[in-house]
DNA sequence: TGAAATTAGTTTAAACATAAAATATTTATG
DNA sequence: CATAAATATTTTATGTTTAAACTAATTTCA
């Protein structure tokens, strides 16, 4: 543990070549990222009228037959607690899902999607894939899998919240 | 090459592979992408109690020595324009950046880093490159390589505006 | 020239996001 | 049991973000 070049370089002033190789893969992530997400965040407003954290919140709870707790849900989607709050009661408004207590806990509250909710989703989710892959068109199979097998080695070892 | 799996499916209905592994690389650059910037936030917020678009709209006017307008910086930036007015607003409040005339054109304003501005942004760059590379340790050089060549790939043929 | 169109930027309203404080409830412990 | 600690969620304050409306200046072109 006593090489300095092991972690930051707390000394300022020099950078290794790998730091700066992966501040470039960094910014070229979030170029990606802010750019795909503009694209469906317009498409989902201009097609569903909607937005793309309710699709999220959506998507969580379609894939959680039985619902998930408010803290559940903002843990999985790696927002803060107070976040979901809001998106959950706009989906309310909207009759795309419900809020309901808990046996035995009653600080704590299961939401899940209405049966309006969960088919409109379904549909949508097709729509979304295909959109994604329009955007993604020129990523091919093997280019996806590569991606994926790098992402995931960046993100092992930090599965924590941040809330 | 007549796969008819190329391309997305309009009848609806049936996914293919293809669109199923560009989703979920989707899926994985999103997760990575909220995991970086949360975790980016709150080392700028601790640090320099300040924040990422603070960081992003000064990174932008470094490299910039005669500074940007207004539409530039958000064109560059990939946000929008009635954003971008704010976060210059409150780093024209903190002595980071002035906002100066244009000649000829009473319409525009020039940004530009403050001499405080560019001294504290070079010092915080070198950290903020230390923190990205700390939370990739999982990639090498030829990983940020290869994510870097993938996501060009995804990227060309979609350089427009989105304002 | 002068009206129309375009361009640059700000303002506004609504949604999203965080962190921190507050509320209510449950669990743990002396 | 009483109270302290922990948990689940909401509320509040602040900041970021977009889209759309608006103001002002510039350019186009008939």
């Amino acid at each position: 543990m006593d090489d300095p070049n092991l972690s930051r370089p707390e000394t300022g002033e020099e950078t290794s070549d790998l730091s700066k190789a992966r501040l470039r893969a960094w910014l070229q992530i979030l170029r990606v990222s802010r750019q795909t997400e503009g694209e469906l965040r317009e498409k989902m407003r201009v097609e569903y009228d909607s937005t793309l954290p309710r699709f999220d919140v959506m998507a969580a709870l379609y894939r959680a037959k039985d619902g998930l707790r408010m803290s559940a849900l903002s843990k999985s989607l790696m927002v803060s607690n107070g976040n979901v709050t809001g998106i959950v009661e706009r989906l309310v408004n909207e009759g795309m899902v419900t809020r309901v207590a808990v046996e035995n806990d009653r600080r704590a509250l299961i939401v899940k999607l209405t049966d309006e909710g969960r088919a409109d989703f379904a549909r949508r989710a097709l729509v979304h894939e295909g959109w994604v892959s329009d955007l993604f068109d020129g990523m091919n199979a093997e280019d996806a899998n590569d991606l994926i097998a790098i992402l995931r080695r960046v993100q092992s070892r930090k599965g924590q919240t941040h809330d």
